[in-house]
This record gives structure tokens, C-alpha cells and sequence, in this order.
DNA sequence: GTGTGCCATCTTCCATGCAAGATGGCATTT
DNA sequence: AAATGCCATCTTGCATGGAAGATGGCACAC
């Protein structure tokens, strides 16, 4: 069968339904289904070339991840997000980042190395992005340490967990990039994570970990309130 | 239609697809499905009166639990918990639960009481139950505690990972429910956090929330790996 | 002008058919 | 007897049709 459809034409790989689930989920993510939209599964499949099934299960698996809600007889809703949802979000980071730092703090030293010196090497480009006014370079790196910060914490429900949470929370850190102002204090931040888990000192790390992602809390929502955002 | 089948009568509310999620979901969680036993979703519709499709939808859904794992062509494969699973598990629980408790010592009074009060009704009721021997009672009292602290940090994500979260390890407090030796001490550390709570103290409750999770778990984990338990 | 109720239309829900992939047993070969 | 390859069978992936629920606009009554 031929793709009569512009659209999407990678699905090398997997089945349709995967297919479906990767297409809306990066159409959701960059924003080219806003948040509001309503859009029916005839039309999404329609335009995916392919029919109403897969496009329906992936509707499904969006659903757990938050992204969107499927209105019985109504459509598939883009969902929003509400200071009040980032605030829930940033409480959940808060908790399972740390509990990550920590962990890796509290393993051998070989394996405390390994990720120390990942960890490191995503702060130096930030470092270096900060330096040459690089923006967006500077937001890949940041999200690079804290999705490898994950990583090296070896929990498979953890890295999905944060995979999720990081997901939804993918709208409002495109939007704010260019608001932020602790760029600086992040570089350090993350350094002082680094230096605990080198110096295997679990508290310390745990500690600091929250202490980063309380205070980019703390400066990423009067952002939002203050700029009237009820939603995004 | 008539239900053919003896099975599954209580369709009363939602769609055929929530049944069939309901009905999957009890069935794992009360072992009757066994783990690693291999059902076919033709076999599943067979039993609960309906077609495929809605048990294919619930199984999507179980799958995004990590209660099941549909694998392409094969059929519905129930999930085993292994011992690395279990320490997964509870490290996402230290972190959350630990992350709930400083939530709600940091709230303003009238709500920190009221989770004091509720939270420590549950656990009269774990104390009454140890006193009784009545072990079903206990894990009964000590389940609402939990759910109970979850619940007032009045956080939806929280409650959702949480939710997941017991219901992947409710196999494993049945099961080991009858080994368990800490109940005194259990009782003893949820005091600790409701005296934090009430006393406004975000730190301690924190730290005593995650002392009495990591005891458990250190506490369970030996239990699983000498009783040779590779999977449950 | 305002409020009420009906109905055309749109949308999902679910059943079912067809096709393709995976498996396990059986016959055949060595 | 052991190994190999083939095929019948079982299973899901996906498409599609029928049915029922939800909505919004329009006509009608007041």
C-alpha cells in the first residue's frame, strides 16, 4: 500500500501502532498539536495513512503518559498544562532525581566514576554553551545530565517514570528557555551533585539533587503565574 | 446479550474495555491469572463474554502497568517479580513516599492535622490488629496508611506512579505478609512520621519516611532471595 | 428576544474478517 | 537415534462496518 499522505513515512521499524504513538507524541511535543486541540481519530489516521485501530491504541498509550485525554464519543483532547500541573510534576523530579543521586552515590567506585565522568562531560558543554550564549545547546545539555543522571541509577521504573514526567514537562522548558535566569547557578549546581557522588557521600548527593530541581522550581513557576500563563 | 460465560457479571458502569482492564487486574492481583501462565486474548474474550478487541485495548493498558507483557503474535504473558524487580520497586517508593511526607509537614496546620488524624486512625487499627493476631487486618491497616499519605500530599501524578507501583508489588506483601517480623517496628516508625508531621517538621518526616520504607525493604529483600523465591 | 427541545451529524465503541507471523509436532533424512 | 525441515494450527495486527452516544444549530413556542 502506498502512504498517499505526505506526512510520516518512517515506519521502518515496529508495528503501526508504534508508528502512530511516535508520530503524535512528537507532534504533541513540538507543539504541533496544541494543547486544546481537538482532534478525531478518523482525521490522525487519515493523515498517517492508516486506519482508525492503531491510531485508537495509541490514543490509549498517550493517555497514560498524560499527554492527552480520549473523551468517550468526543475525541482525543491535547491536554494542557496548568501551573498547578508543573508544580505536581516538579514535586515528583524532586523525589525520584534524588533518590537517583543518592543511589548512584552509594554504588562502587568504579561504577560512581562512570557516572560521574558522563555527568561531568554534559556540565562542561553546558558550561561551554553558557559561554558562547548557545541557548538551545545549553537546554539539550541540561537535559542530556538529568536524563543520564537517571540513567546510571539503574532502574528501569524510574527511567520510565522520569521518560514521562520529562515528557509533559517538554512544552513549558521549550517555552521558558529564553526566561531563564540561573543558568549560571545550574552549571554549579550540577557540579556539586558530581562532587558528592565522586566522593560517595549519598546524603550529600541526594541533597544536592534536590536542591537543584527545588530552586529551578521555584524560579521557573512565578515565571509562568506571573506571565498570566493558565496554561501551555 | 446474555453472558454466556459464569465468569464476570459487574459491567455495570463504563465501557466494555474498563471491564475487561477490572476483570484482568483482579485476576493478576489475586493470582488466579498465575505469573508466566500465557493467556490468549481470544481465550480471555471467551470468558468475559466479549470480543477481542476490548481485551486487546485492556491488555495495552496492563502492559503500561507492568503487569502484563503483550508480545507480538504470542499472546498475554503475566508478569513474574524477581527479587531486582522488587529493590526497583521499593527505591521508587523511598523516593515518593519520602517525597509525600515532607509535602504534608510543609502544609499550613488545618491540613497537616487532618492527615495527622487520618493517618494515625490507620495505624490504631495496625496497632489493635498486631495486638489481635490478626495479620490479614494488619496488612489491610498498613496498605490504607500508605495510600492514605499518598493521598493527602494531594498530588495525581504521585497517586498514579504510587498506585502502579503497590499494585506491582501487592503479589509479594501477600505473599510474605505471614513472614514478617517488623509489625512492631512498622507501627513504632509510622508514629515517627505522624509526630513529624505534626510537629511541622518537613525534614524529619522526610527521613522518617524513608528510614521505615528502606527497613522494610531491607527487611523483605532477604526474605525473598533465602526462601530461593526467583520469581512471584 | 429568550428559552426549549428536537434532530442531523459527528465521533467513538465494539464485533468481526482477513492476512501474516510464530510455533510445535511429524515425517523424512542421515 | 538424532537432527532437520516443512506445514498445520494458533495467535495477533489491522481494516472496516454497524450502532449508539454526544453535540450544536435551528425551528418553534412564549
Amino acid at each position: 500500500m502506498a502512504r498517499s499522505t505526505a506526512r510520516v513515512d518512517e515506519e521502518r521499524k515496529g508495528s503501526l501502532v508504534d508508528d502512530a504513538y511516535a508520530a503524535m507524541r512528537s507532534a504533541i511535543l513540538d507543539a504541533s498539536f496544541a494543547p486544546g486541540y481537538q482532534a478525531s481519530e478518523q482525521e490522525i489516521a487519515l493523515r498517517l495513512g492508516m486506519s482508525r485501530t492503531p491510531v485508537h491504541e495509541a490514543a490509549i498509550r498517550l493517555q497514560e503518559d498524560g499527554l492527552v485525554r480520549v473523551q468517550p464519543r468526543r475525541g482525543i483532547l491535547i491536554l494542557a498544562l496548568a501551573p498547578e500541573d508543573v508544580r505536581e510534576i516538579y514535586d515528583v523530579v524532586i523525589a525520584i532525581e534524588g533518590r537517583a543521586a543518592e543511589i548512584i552515590a552509594e554504588m562502587a567506585e568504579p561504577a560512581r566514576l562512570k557516572a560521574a565522568a558522563a555527568l561531568d562531560a554534559a556540565t562542561e558543554k553546558m558550561a561551554k554553551a553558557h559561554a558562547d550564549g548557545d541557548l538551545p545547546a545549553w537546554g539539550q545539555a541540561d537535559g542530556a545530565f538529568h536524563s543520564l543522571l537517571i540513567e546510571h541509577a539503574r532502574n528501569r521504573r524510574m527511567s520510565r517514570i522520569a521518560q514521562t514526567i520529562s515528557d509533559q514537562l517538554h512544552r513549558a522548558r521549550m517555552l521558558t528557555l529564553n526566561l531563564r535566569k540561573g543558568l549560571e547557578a545550574s552549571v554549579e549546581e550540577h557540579r556539586a551533585i558530581i562532587r558528592s557522588i565522586l566522593a560517595g557521600d549519598p546524603v550529600a548527593a541526594l541533597n544536592a539533587a534536590r536542591r537543584h530541581r527545588i530552586r529551578a522550581r521555584d524560579e521557573l513557576l512565578p515565571l509562568l503565574t506571573s506571565y498570566g500563563l493558565k496554561h501551555l
